[in-house]
RNA sequence: GCCGGAGUGGCGGAACUGGCAGACGCGCACGACUCAAAAUCGUGUACCUUCGGGUAUGUGGGUUCGACUCCCACCUUCGGCACCA
């Protein structure tokens, strides 16, 4: 034997921080991951979530991207022409901070950290084809993003108007509702407290398409998100029905129960109701006006907490119900809200919890319409509102209609019999309100309108599109639009008349930018519109989207409306724009905790990158949890990952440069006498099986038991290699072994394929052909259960008989010990896995 | 309060349509190699045990020949929604 020490010397060391920029180098010059449509071949639209420009990828980049990348890598290996685009989301808040506090201009700031997070999106060896980049803020791209809000102008889907916004005080600008979260109702970006302001704002018609946005037909989402969708739509149906004020005027209310419209005992209106001024009779002006500031003054939070008393003032005058001519009190309260239905409600006390506490604190009447079965209750004898089933009474036409579970019934007899008398009608509300894109800050998409005293709102004609943001502006947190600021940029003239006007001085959400860049990858330098036809043609839709399900209410409902209103305009083909959904959870702290500069435990890709190397954050990300929860980062258990990835490295390499192994399995030392035929087909049974298993996880997002299976399958194949290395099923197992993992760990395969003179690119190989006959047992262990429990186990060829595999499991010694003294009763036989004798 | 997701060894996590719970990895223990260590390789590793076996997938019930998996109730935890009429 030689001395070691010379034996190691031949050992040439598995090198990622040289190995890894080399093969980027050669991918990127070879164009390698270069997408181009090809009618021949089909496509695949693989679409992450293009982050933020913050500087710096974090871990969770890596985690949503990498593995994204892995299995677009895969479907270009299972033949299909793949595009995997990357991007920029640049226009935004942190960019105008950043100029606040250091003076650095927002565009300089953002386009330094693009360059760094090209850098970094590089390190990671994805397959992006870099061709396709796409930047938020680049001119080229914004004046698309203004040509599409005029698109939406024009068909009557943007609209401005005067409206009681949230404003967030940190970001001093106004927020879209689904942008203010939680029961706190803070700014989603900073958490801050938002605040009301009436202001006049731009908003997209949404609400148009909230029917719409409901069905999910044909799309392969997460079911959480499609119910957090759903929620957030919040579909209600019920009835619209017309009350009359003592003055004559129509009060519309909207209830879900159009049953109990009998039990309605008053009338409800928000404090912000139109008529509250104009109903209010002069000696009860003071009250109502008290009451009415005070409720404004108050908080949102205070005001939509459910445990609060129940305030409210008494209006001074009547209304009529018209189902049934009772005359009832109007009342002014701030638990019925403006926002919701038509911003009043009918009081029915007996069966609404909100309109009982109401009842009982200001003495009002209390009308029992559903009787509670078995009972005889009246109203003033309810201690809480009765919500279950029963029987109507006291309601005319509906008296003796039950009320099921459901209340579907007696709803739908309600709404029918309004129809019929022309007293109301069904209706359908939603929670979702139109979405207000104007913001009061500078980096963003100018608004493409200009405000002419003649012709009012008038787009910016298309031939002037782009309108640039002028880079000359001063940037304070006034809560005025910088915009608004600069001392010439608002002012233009109208380009219907001549005449001088004024221009929307506020920028764009930027949630609007990113609700069309899966359009602009398609074509980034097309100059004749938003995207090229031709190659929305071929690539749409988006076949995965990968990304967060934080976004489930904010971005992935505007990119579904975009995509909708766009069809509408004859822009865009089909319902929906991505197919399929995945979402990957969070990585952690090591503390299991979020991560976080305050907690110190935040991981730095770049770091990791330099200490391990791309391929091994890679894998480890995609081994260390299911990928869509997610979990705490181990820098123990990545050493996992780094000894697998060594192990192949040694095990892909000719064994002349390798020291002898020095341990033996004996099961294999024994087998040696057998012959090599037979431990060729056990080992390519073994790979078979693999590449069935590594196959099914990828395509299930499996990531996690892929490379489980993969270094089961390195494992086997390290086992055999003194009895079988150089032979055809030797080699064929690790050719597979190199052609699986090479999305997952694209260097260290390209690598081992070009030392073992395979033909470049590894990346342009075929996924590996799973072979059923290989795989095929040659014989299965059957488990013998005694009354249950497993006892013994039993060899038995594939195809044997239900008779004979209940002989043989009757006959296995260590079942038979159970099986004394006792009569059998039953034997139950589940075939290829099972047989349960049961015993008297 | 309502709607979702998740509770499995010391740890991260496996288990396809109900059929051997704990794959794969970490950690740990022992062994081989080494003067020694690291690296590497091998063996073992849920718990209890009188070594026959018994008990275990958050808790308590149920269905079933058989339950991590299905049903009911509850507990913990993480999200989402919430005076939405």
């Amino acid at each position: 034997m030689q001395p070691s020490n010379l034996t190691t010397t031949l050992i040439e060391k598995y090198q990622p921080q040289v190995i890894e920029p080399k093969w980027q180098a050669r991918w990127n010059a070879d164009q390698v991951y270069r997408a181009a449509v090809d009618p021949d071949r089909p496509k695949y639209y693989a679409l992450t979530m293009l982050p933020y420009t913050s500087g710096n990828l974090h871990i969770g980049h890596w985690y949503a991207m990498a593995p994204s990348d892995a299995h677009a890598r895969r479907q270009r290996m299972l033949g299909y022409n793949v595009m995997f685009p990357p991007g920029f989301d640049a226009f935004g808040l942190p960019a105008e901070n950043a100029a606040i506090a250091h003076g650095t201009h927002p565009k300089t700031w953002t386009y330094a950290n693009v360059e760094n997070m090209r850098r970094q999106l590089r390190s990671m060896g994805a397959a992006w084809d870099w061709q396709r980049e796409a930047i938020t803020c680049d001119p080229h791209y914004y004046r698309w993003t203004q040509w599409l809000f005029i698109q939406l102008f024009n068909h009557g889907l943007a609209y401005k108007k005067m409206a009681r916004v949230d404003w967030c005080p940190s970001c001093n600008t106004s927020l879209a509702r689904e942008q203010v979260i939680g029961e706190n109702r803070v700014c989603e970006r900073c958490k801050t407290p938002v605040i009301r302001k009436n202001l006049e704002q731009w908003f997209f018609r949404i609400t148009n398409y909230a029917e719409e946005l409901l069905s999910f037909d044909g799309l392969d989402w997460p079911d959480p998100i499609k119910t957090a969708q759903t929620n957030w739509i919040g579909r209600s149906r019920g009835a619209s029905v017309a009350f009359t004020s003592d003055q004559g005027d129509p009060i519309e209310i909207f209830t879900t129960r159009p049953d109990t419209l009998w039990g309605a005992t008053f009338l409800v209106l928000a404090p912000e109701h139109p008529l509250v001024e104009k109903l209010t009779p002069p000696g009860f002006q003071h009250a109502v006006e008290t009451y009415v500031a005070w409720a404004t003054r108050r908080t949102d939070v205070l005001r939509e907490a459910t445990d609060n008393e129940k305030t409210g003032v008494f209006s001074g005058t009547y209304a009529i119900n018209p189902v049934n001519d009772q005359r009832v009190p109007i009342w002014i309260a701030d638990y019925v809200l403006m926002s919701y239905g038509t911003g009043a409600v009918m009081g029915v006390p007996a069966h609404d919890q909100r309109d009982f506490e109401f009842a009982k604190k200001h003495n009002l009447a209390i009308r029992l319409v559903v009787q509670p079965p078995g009972q005889t209750v009246t109203g003033d004898s309810l201690t809480k509102a009765w919500l279950q089933e029963g029987q109507m009474v006291n309601s005319g036409p509906l008296d003796g209609l039950p009320v099921g579970k459901g209340k579907g019934e007696s709803v739908r007899a309600a709404i029918h019999w309004l129809e019929q008398t022309g007293n109301g009608m069904g209706a359908v509300r939603y929670r979702l309100h139109d979405w207000l894109i104007s913001r009061q800050r500078y980096w963003g998409a100018p608004i493409p309108i200009i405000e002419c005293p003649t012709h009012g709102l008038v787009p910016v004609p298309d031939d002037e599109l782009p309108l640039l943001l002028p880079e000359d502006v001063a940037w304070l947190p006034s809560g005025q639009s910088p915009l608004k600021l600069h001392p010439t940029w608002a002012q233009t003239t109208c380009p219907k008349c001549g005449q001088p006007a004024l221009r929307d001085t506020d920028t764009m959400d930027t949630f609007m930018c990113s609700s069309w860049y899966h359009l602009r990858y398609l074509s980034p330098h097309y100059d004749q519109g938003a995207f090229d036809p031709h190659e929305y043609d071929y690539w749409m839709p988006v076949d995965t989207y990968t990304g967060g399900a934080e976004h489930a209410t904010m971005h992935l409902i505007y990119t579904r409306f975009f995509h909708k209103a766009l069809r509408d305009f004859g822009l865009t083909q089909g319902a929906e724009p991505m197919l399929k959904l995945r979402n990957q959870g969070q990585v952690l702290g090591p503390d299991g905790q979020r991560m976080s500069k305050s907690r110190g435990n935040v991981i730095d890709p770049d770091e990791q990158v330099r200490r391990y190397g791309a391929d091994t954050m890679r894998a480890y990300l995609m081994f260390a949890y299911r990928w869509s929860e997610g979990g705490p980062w181990s820098s123990k258990n990545i050493q996992g990952v780094v000894r697998w990835l060594n192990r192949v490295w040694r095990l892909a390499l000719p064994a002349d440069t390798q020291l002898p192994p020095n341990g033996q399995d004996s099961q294999l030392v024994a087998q040696t006498a057998d012959s090599s035929d037979r431990l060729q087909r056990r080992l390519r049974r073994f790979l078979h099986q693999n590449i069935q298993k590594v196959s099914h996880d990828f395509d299930g997002f499996e990531f996690n038991t892929a490379i489980s299976a993969l270094m089961d399958l390195s494992n086997e194949v390290q086992k055999l290699r003194p009895h079988l290395e150089g032979t055809a099923a030797w080699d064929e197992a690790i050719t597979s072994l190199l052609l699986m993992m090479a999305p997952i760990t694209p260097h260290i395969t390209e690598e081992l394929w070009a030392r073992r003179a395979l033909r470049y690119s590894i990346h342009q190989q075929s996924w590996p052909t799973y072979d059923p006959a290989a795989a095929a047992e040659e014989s299965i262990t059957l488990v013998v259960q005694v009354n249950g429990k497993v006892r013994d186990h039993v060899q038995v060829s594939v195809d044997v008989s239900e008779a004979d595999a209940k002989a043989a499991a009757l006959a296995a010694p260590r079942a038979q010990k159970y099986l004394a003294g006792h009569e059998v009763r039953e034997i139950i036989h589940v075939p290829q896995t099972l047989v349960n004798i049961l015993t008297g």
